[in-house]
DNA sequence: AGGGGTGTACCTACCGATCGTTAGGTGAGA
DNA sequence: TCTCACCTAACGATCGGTAGGTACACCCCT
């Protein structure tokens, strides 16, 4: 076990606050409490609590930050490697809903902050994706009536809808056998499906 | 200029507070300055703050309810009536964006009180739609490998998140010569075509 | 080795503002 | 005369934030 600094704990005790109560719903106190010390010794870590906001998406940014590498390596072309990208972005979210969550929530709160940062972080790997694109329409791979940037936004919505929506998993499922990690399998396996039958040609039978 | 009552100017006007603020985010001083009264009056058409809330989501649900009829006319069969299906779901959230704000903020912030309200109000169209898929698999229109109910949540998810990111639009566009409005078309018939290619078998040439 | 300064990480006590909510009116129209 | 639709005044609680203090580790100087 880490030993981790308090201002660690503080940013990852709000990060879980405000993705299930939102900024303006979580207070100073139940932050101060949840880490164990005082109100005002919070405000000794920040300046303010909007300055834990914003170090909360810092944290959140930085952490898909650390991810971009991998996911440009593969980015470059082929069939395979869509399939790797894709399920790199629903690893980033799978494994801690709270990521979807709290960005859901920040493009509510703050749109127009949101749109430049977004564009910010998207920009490298975009561009890299659609020019892959591009490249395959012009191979034949890829089809033509494609539109690159518009298919990327909604293949990454789709990803962070399938983490933002699990506590709704299963919702249609009439028989309790069906557990959640089940109805969530599924819809990962159709949102793949659903975004390479939508991008890639039919195989020549 | 119809006569609303001050009750139904109320619930318009925290409609859009709660959109672009949040519940929490929004206070009944806020609300009553919204429609020229005092806090304390507000009070008297509703119960609580709480009570705002639910008669906001109760207003929005039935706004859907009444859409519900054509959808279900359309949703019997055929890839038009698809097409249909989809567009009057564009519609219902793109003529007024405030409506996928305060959806996916209610999921946000109460997601167990939503989920049933989600099954309640999608079951029947879901089911019907769901039906329709089921036999257009039988006749070879649907692809045999489209899996019904999450292809419909995925969609749904799309056509929210379009809305949803209206604020967003025009991302990636560089040049400032494509409008807001030109973006917007361009990432509604993505989601048209990705959902009619995913869903249909490719027409026998 | 021992004392003094310095910075860190917390604390208690408190600030004014605002929160949702209640009590108790007032005036107009049926 | 009664109800409806508003009002003023005020409630206790909680909000984000500040002032000022304390305990303790660490470094430098003699």
């Amino acid at each position: 076990m880490i030993e981790q600094s308090m201002k660690e704990k503080i940013l990852v005790a709000a990060t879980a606050a405000f993705a299930q109560r939102g900024f303006e719903g979580t207070s100073l106190q139940q932050l101060a409490d949840a880490v164990g010390i005082k109100k005002p010794s919070l405000l000794y870590h920040f300046r303010n609590k909007e300055e834990v906001r914003s170090e909360v998406l810092a944290r959140l940014l930085s952490q898909w930050n650390a991810r971009l590498p991998e996911i440009l390596i593969a980015a470059t072309t082929g069939k395979a490697r869509f399939e790797a990208i894709l399920n790199a972005g629903l690893d980033f979210f799978g494994e801690d809903r709270t990521r979807a969550q709290v960005l859901v929530r920040e493009l509510l709160d703050r749109p127009e902050e949101m749109r430049v940062v977004i564009a910010e972080y998207s920009k490298v790997w975009v561009t890299a994706l659609s020019a892959a694109i591009d490249e395959g329409k012009a191979h034949g791979r890829i089809r033509q009536d494609v539109e690159p940037k518009a298919f990327i936004t909604h293949t990454a919505s789709l990803v962070v809808a399938v983490a933002f929506l699990e506590p709704m998993s299963g919702l249609f499922e009439p028989d309790e056998s069906t557990t959640t990690s089940d109805a969530e399998a599924i819809w990962r396996d159709e949102l793949r499906r659903i975004a390479r039958v939508s991008l890639f040609n039919a195989r020549p039978q």
